[in-house]
DNA sequence: GAGAGTGTATTACTATCGCTATACACTAAT
DNA sequence: ATTAGTGTATAGCGATAGTAATACACTCTC
């Protein structure tokens, strides 16, 4: 599938860099099953015209998502959503993520969340995905 | 309480911004319990020498906490932790908190981990603070 | 009021980041 | 081979971030 660059909508003065709202969206797109391995990314300048940005920008993007082996580039004809295969143990994934999950908790701590309300919208999220 | 500088610890060459480092430890410190409201900040030139860096360096910390309404200037005295009395509804802090939590699960997810080990994770981290 | 303890405003230097323009290299189809 | 489509290397510009050196302002104690 040819996925739209219309999928895609950035915020240039958001503070959030143009390349990481794009990184973000594509892998919010592969995790909700939006899209799927095989799916061809927009050109970056289609992407670049359609969003109004310069195409290295998107360039940089798709880079950084090859370089995490989620998306593969096919010389000549574009970027392809990768097949996720997770590379590791469970173990040292689980040990990657850890930290990650720490810091949400600690700022939802600090927040003044109870532990079942930071259980509760976890349950949400989780669910709405 | 005065706080002493060694339990603190910074990594200048990790890429994490030394006063980001500092910030999150005090944090760390606080919803885990370990120091309470009143306990007394190490001096910025105290903190600075023991870690070898700047005191500015620590001011900037010491400075974006205070605006975070975690720690209280008490002029010519020093830096106090505050009361954590967290403000608006439960309701707008969930909301903010949400994209937080959120993040994280799209990176749990992207890392091939089911709900039930997010779950289980999260459940760990909230019984060991 | 002097001294020793606080944090901070100012200034400056460096490195990195984010974005862009342009020219190049590759692939597929004609 | 040519063409039209891919992504990318390179270089440069402007802004911001991170750290530091110095001088200042405040508070408490004596």
């Amino acid at each position: 599938m040819q996925i739209s660059p219309t999928r895609f909508a950035v915020h240039p003065s958001s503070g959030v860099p143009i390349y990481r709202q794009l990184i973000e969206q594509v892998l919010a797109l592969i995790v909700s099953g939006q899209v799927n391995p095989g799916d061809m990314l927009p050109s970056v300048r289609e992407m670049g015209s359609a969003l109004g940005v310069n195409m290295m920008t998107v360039s940089k993007a798709y880079a950084r998502l090859e370089a995490d082996g989620v998306v593969e580039r096919a010389r000549g004809r574009g970027m392809l959503i990768a097949e996720q295969t997770p590379q590791g143990s469970v173990a040292s994934r689980l040990a990657e993520f850890q930290p990650v999950l720490e810091q949400a908790v600690i700022r939802g701590r600090q927040l003044g969340l109870t532990d079942r309300q930071i259980k509760e919208l976890l349950q949400e999220l989780l669910k709405a995905n």
